[in-house]
RNA sequence: GGCGGCAUAGCCAAGUGGUAAGGCAGAGGACUGCAAAUCCUUUAUCCCCCGGUUCGAAUCCGGGUGCCGCCUCCA
């Protein structure tokens, strides 16, 4: 099998072929550091999330670039509102970044540029655009010239006329041509300003990517990727930029995510149905998320509701039920052994491989679960009742799910113990309730502990032992009440925590 | 107005020429003191509608309807 991808240049699937065999340089567009992140953020990067962890799976080196846009309009307004430096509103987020993404188990990348860690590069490629005519200064500002671009509207389908005829652009006096937009802005006294060969200013939106990603991946390199809205005209001007200054191709493969809609519309601020992460993770463990997203294709809209993450949430659960089994067998002291022979077991046999087929097709993630619910049917087949009791089935039914934990890793599943996904991953909210940045608080549970349980479990024991089953069911409500589950197997009682 | 996408069971969601994956929910059965979990069976004569191409279409073509996105900061 061959990996193919669906570029946004030229709008088809295509073969991938790295531009140097077996490496990947990979760019993608990361946030603008002004806000929390909400569910929109948590799709883009868990989608290239899962697209680095596959590509590395599948044998690549890939280096991975992911930038913070540090310094704009909105970090300033922010900074204003709340009376601190515009670097002070960026670390904040920042963090609050970090603290929401290494939740959902995200990748860090090999490196995470900012804008204003890259000043000299970005008055250096605006310089060289100037001198090559592409680019011109007009009043501390500096402009690219979109008509000294023949390529422009490639990736995103758009020719000049129709832009300009749709003329919902802004007509500023100092630009040539409406289409141009800025490379450089001359700083208002107050603003955050970087000296540069126009005067005080700081950096476009647009030019920093080219500059960021040219420095870290070379001028020509393999992925671009980002969400659907970036592609006009945030990628379109990165090309037009960037070709235009090296005069060779930029990015060879363009991918970019679909939205999270909320009730079918898309979830923005203006509209104000956005989630932040952090109050979806306040309601559901990250794996659930994670899960939530994994199950549809990463091209394709995605519908947020409570319904889709309950259901998520309990294939999730029925995941991490393999894995207590697992662990269940490897603490009867088990050890890995093979599979039997036989048609039974090929979904299973073949779960990796076929797994590997539905990733290699543009990276269809719900393809790909789908072919590990296949063969986890199987695996449970084979599970022993008492692990303990029966060596053997324990030894092949670790065999198995051996061959199952690489690809749910791709997907970033399955990473925790089951017993601390059922019994202490619970509803996590940090400590107070608090949902704003940079809480940094613990997150706690409020459940009956598991002292408690044991003894509530024993005392069941006690019950059922002498038959008298009424009182052992009410033990069972009444934990189940305070939401506790209690399982009877053939080694005794087990619990777990609902939610 | 220009460009693009989508429409598959109660819900979610793969499949893009060979006769409908998978998940959730539901039903029946096995197991269980009863449950839970798990396993087995079962749930779309059919893939928005109408035409067409083909031996054969959910899949290709034409037309229609509906929904959504981009064209402005945006993952």
């Amino acid at each position: 099998m061959t990996l193919s991808v669906f570029n946004t240049m030229g709008n088809r699937k295509e073969p991938f072929v790295p531009l140097v065999p077996g490496k990947i340089r990979m760019y993608v567009c990361g946030v603008t550091v002004y806000d929390l992140c909400h569910i929109g953020h948590a799709r883009a990067n868990v989608a290239f999330d899962i697209i680095v962890r596959y590509l590395r799976y599948a044998g690549y080196e890939v280096t991975y670039i992911r930038n913070f846009t540090d310094i704009d309009d909105k970090i300033i307004r922010k900074a204003n509102q709340e009376g601190i430096p515009f670097a002070e509103v960026t670390k904040k987020y920042i963090d609050a970044f970090y603290e929401d993404f290494d939740r959902l188990g995200l990748l860090r990348p090999d490196a995470e540029p900012k804008a204003t860690d890259h000043i000299p590069e970005i008055v250096a490629l605006t310089e060289r655009l100037v001198r090559a005519g592409k680019a011109y200064p007009a009043g501390g500002d500096v402009y690219y010239s979109v008509k000294g671009f023949p390529g422009y509207g490639k990736l995103s389908g758009k020719n000049v006329e129709d832009l300009l005829a749709g003329a919902r652009v802004d007509v500023d006096e100092r630009k040539n041509d409406p289409l141009d937009f800025a490379l450089w802005k001359a700083s208002k006294p107050g603003e955050p300003a970087w000296e540069s060969p126009w005067g005080p200013g700081r950096p476009g939106w647009h030019i920093e990517c080219s500059a960021m990603s040219m420095k870290h991946l070379g001028e020509t390199f393999d992925i671009h990727g980002g969400g659907k809205d970036l592609v006009f005209p945030h990628h379109e001007n990165e090309i037009a930029q960037s070709e235009a200054a090296t005069g060779k191709p930029f990015a060879r493969y363009w991918l970019h995510n679909g939205f999270v809609n909320i009730n079918n519309e898309k979830m923005s601020k203006s509209l104000g149905n956005f989630f932040t992460l952090r109050e979806v993770l306040g309601k559901v463990k990250p794996e659930v998320l994670r899960f939530f997203l994994a199950s549809s294709h990463y091209r394709s809209p995605i519908d947020y509701t409570d319904r889709s993450l309950a259901e998520a949430k309990a294939g999730l659960d029925r995941l991490y039920r393999v894995k207590e089994k697992v662990e269940a067998c490897r603490e009867a002291g088990a050890v890995p052994s093979k599979l039997p022979p036989g048609e039974d077991v090929a979904p299973l046999r073949a779960a990796a491989e076929r797994f590997a087929a539905s990733m290699d097709d543009d990276f269809n993630t719900a393809a790909a679960l789908g072919h590990l619910f296949e063969a986890i049917r199987v695996l449970n087949r084979l599970a022993p009742e008492d692990p303990a009791a029966q060596r053997e089935e324990a030894g092949i039914f670790l065999a198995g799910y051996d061959l199952l934990d690489p690809p749910l890793g791709v997907l970033g599943l399955l990473r925790m113990s089951a017993r601390d996904y059922f019994r202490q991953g619970a509803i996590l909210q940090p400590a107070g309730g608090s949902l704003t940045v940079g809480a940094g608080t613990p997150l706690v549970t409020v459940r009956p502990g598991a002292a408690e349980i044991l003894g509530r479990i024993e005392a069941r024991r006690a019950a059922r032992a002498s038959k008298d089953y009424s009182e052992a069911d009410r033990i069972r409500k009444e934990l189940e009440a305070a939401g506790v589950l209690l399982e009877d197997g053939k080694g005794g009682t087990t619990w777990k925590y609902k939610e």
